[in-house]
Formats: structure tokens, sequence, C-alpha cells
DNA sequence: ACCCAGGGCCACT
DNA sequence: AGTGGCCATGGG
């Protein structure tokens, strides 16, 4: 189906701005997305409209928040100080990203991951993750498609039998999934959950401070990775990470010092307009 | 071979 | 509260 929005999208910039790292460009202007255990293709067309390839009832009750379609991005951009000279360039250069609801379960993971991993290491170390333990949805572009696994894909990392490097591995032809020293957070993150299975529930009901505080508590979360779940797991719009990337931003284009607080409740949108464009021009 | 990556933990002050 | 060494792995 064809989807006309009064706000702009933009697939390549989503795909490239750091946030997902299973959107894959298979076709110029085309993508294939794999989440909530399914594969759709997003083609653009316009720059207020794409294609997708599912009905109206599963757009409007799945993909229709996954884009957060409801939020006003172009006004977001609009409310960009004209006298920052930098983060006006960045917003235009950034028009169309979106911050996507991602699951929140992936979202911790995959940033748990992340950390001193460059973004196609990441995207490997994911593939290979949702390969060993998630569930096999079918060939698309000639490639096997698994889904994120679910907390009981998950726990098999755990297994008591195999003692971390699990046969759930054996199995895929794969060794750790390049987890390397994250494998123990993972283990342990996977644990409190199963252990725990309203938690992501109760974070989700939580105001920023609190999942901010509790995000922390996850071994292998600290400041950065907790930023980051919480802006892309649980769509806190608030929330700025400091990265290597944005560390570079504040200290070269404001002097080591950048009041992000100045765009509340959107600060996190504005991260992600400078992270896009100070890697695209570096 | 080399450098670094959307960092966090732990042991020091 | 702030700093520095260390961590496992792979992409460029």
């Amino acid at each position: 189906m064809r989807v006309k929005l009064e706000d702009t999208i933009d697939l390549k910039k989503i795909a490239d701005s750091g946030q997902c790292f299973r959107w894959k460009e298979v076709a110029d202007s085309r993508f294939r997305v794999c989440a909530f255990g399914r594969v759709r293709y997003l083609t653009q067309e316009g720059e207020k409209s794409f294609t997708i390839d599912c009905d109206q009832e599963e757009y409007q009750t799945i993909w229709k928040d996954y884009l957060d379609i409801d939020t006003d991005y172009d006004g977001i951009i609009a409310s960009i100080d004209r006298a920052d000279d930098f983060l006006t360039r960045a917003g235009q250069a950034g028009r169309g990203i979106r911050i996507l609801r991602q699951d929140p379960l992936e979202t911790l993971i995959t940033f748990i991951i992340s950390q001193r991993k460059n973004i196609p290491a990441i995207k490997s170390c994911v593939e290979k993750l949702c390969h060993a333990c998630g569930s096999f949805l079918g060939n698309y572009d000639g490639e096997e498609i698994y889904s994120f696994p679910d907390l009981m894909g998950l726990s098999a990392l755990s297994c008591q039998k195999c003692g971390g490097d699990c046969c759930t591995y054996k199995r895929a032809g794969l060794d750790s999934c390049s987890l390397g020293y994250r494998m123990p957070y993972i283990q342990d993150t996977v644990s409190r959950l199963i252990m725990n299975p309203s938690l992501i529930e109760y974070l989700d009901q939580l105001d920023d401070k609190a999942l901010y505080e509790e995000l922390l508590g996850f071994k292998g979360v600290g400041k950065k990775v907790a930023n980051c779940t919480a802006l892309f797991g649980f769509h806190r719009l608030d929330f700025f990470p400091i990265d290597v990337w944005i560390k570079r931003v504040i200290d070269q284009e404001y002097g080591g010092r950048f009041d992000h607080t100045l765009y509340s409740p959107f600060a996190g949108v504005i991260q992600q307009y400078m992270f896009y464009y100070y890697r695209q021009t570096h």
C-alpha cells in the first residue's frame, strides 16, 4: 500500500542514522526491514510518501507506530535556533529522519552489543545472533532471515549444558556471535528479564529519570547505552546519548559545551541530526 | 600489521 | 566525583 504523510520521511537517512541495525537497502530507495518478527519492504516514493507491502490494518497497528508517523519532525527542525549555524545545517541534512519505536528488548540487547564496535560490526553481530537463536522467517533476496530472538531464544546464551558457548551456535555454524566480553552482560540481562517477565512493562511506565536509573542497573549498561535504550527502545525523545561522535561535535563545534536541555523535550531528535550530519561530513 | 569502534567495569585517587 | 587501564572482536 501507498502511504502519504504531512511530515517528511527519508528511509535512507533512517537506515543510516545508527538507531537501527537490521534495515537493508536491497535496491535504490527500497529497504527490507525486519521487526516484530515480520519482514517488509519499504520503498521511498516522494519526500512525504512511501509504499509498504502490507495491508491497511497491519500498517495501522504496527508500522505506523514503528515509523512514529504521528510526531511532527519538520516542526522540531523548525524549532532549531537559527543562530546555531551547525545545528541549522544538521537539521536540514537530517530532515526525514524519524526515531523508530523499536522493540525495547531488541534495543537493549543491541546497544549492549554496540559498545566498542563500529556500525558494520554491530550489524553483522546482530545478524549472527538472530541466525543463532531467532526464528526462521523465510528467504528474502537470497538470504535466510531470522527474527531478533525473544527471551526464550536468548536464554540459549546461558545454556547450562554448554556453559554459554551454546549448542545453538554450533547448530547455526557460529561461534559466540562475536559477542566477546559482552556475553556475560547479555546473559545477566536476559536472566534478569526471565526471572521478572513484567520488567519491560514496568520500565515502560516509569518516568524518564526512573527509567534511566533502572537501565543503569543492568550489567554492561552505562550512561551511553542507557540513553540509547531509552531513546530508541522506549521512545523517550528527550534523552541525548553522547558517544564518540557526539563528543567530537561538542568539542569541535561547540567548544566542549552544548546544553541539550535547550531542545527539551526533543533533545534526542536533535542528537540524531547532529550524529547523522557529522558522520556524513567526516 | 595497524587503528579504532554509537563504552563499561573496576581499581585507583 | 573524576581518571586510566583493560576488556574481545572485526571492519576499514
